[in-house]
DNA sequence: TCGATAGTTCGATATTTTTCGAACTTTGGC
DNA sequence: GCCAAAGTTCGAAAAATATCGAACTATCGA
């Protein structure tokens, strides 16, 4: 398996996190696992198919919103907390406090 | 001319915010907006056709970040500041603060 | 009234994203 | 070794965005 590109916290584009959370679906990937600490792709799923799923978890993964790390056969998701607060302070807490309407 | 359509604070969608915020052209006249209160479109334009000057203009308008009035021939341009801070505080002052690198 | 200036709107093309099936990879269990 | 489970990758097609010229609108000044 080719490596996937997780760029350092300092290298994290402001641009490039407003664009994965513009989604509606991966937004609520984040929300969910700010809450749930760590899932796996197929947790957070909604009835897509699976390379659908891939597709949304990479742009955040490149994004620098999430890392992943393989447990098994399954992979792992978590938030970068602590990363992005460090190269955006105030931008998670943000997210996951607003609410629709 | 009709009358573009301003979301109420209430109404602003995060998606939207950040899919507006994620190109970098908008993310600049947001920031130069912070600093510079007011400006007409043409102030803030890089050498860019107009039509497409207008276009993202449009795009931070409609998303509810902006705000525009017709001042004679021209129109000046605002951020939205109490609407957004009401509607998602913190996030403001974040894309604010940003730096690249 | 005639320009000139500042934008907007329209339409067409180009670029980027999204979506999803099919084939492939990796890991664990039998 | 073989099979199932969990994802990834590839490729193609659909949808959304961006870009830009041309025509149009509104306002100000001479």
């Amino acid at each position: 398996m080719r490596h996937a590109r997780l760029p350092a916290s300092e290298e994290i584009a402001i641009e490039d996190v407003f664009h994965a959370l513009s989604d509606p679906f991966r937004l609520e990937i984040v929300r969910r696992l700010a809450v749930e600490g760590e899932a796996s792709c197929q947790a957070l799923e909604g009835d897509r198919p699976k390379s659908s799923v891939s597709h949304h978890f990479r742009v955040l993964r490149e994004a620098g919103l999430i890392r992943t790390r393989n447990e098994g056969a399954t992979r792992m998701n978590a938030l970068r907390r602590e990363d992005i607060d460090r190269r955006f302070p105030g931008l998670l807490s943000c997210v996951l406090s607003a609410r629709n309407s």
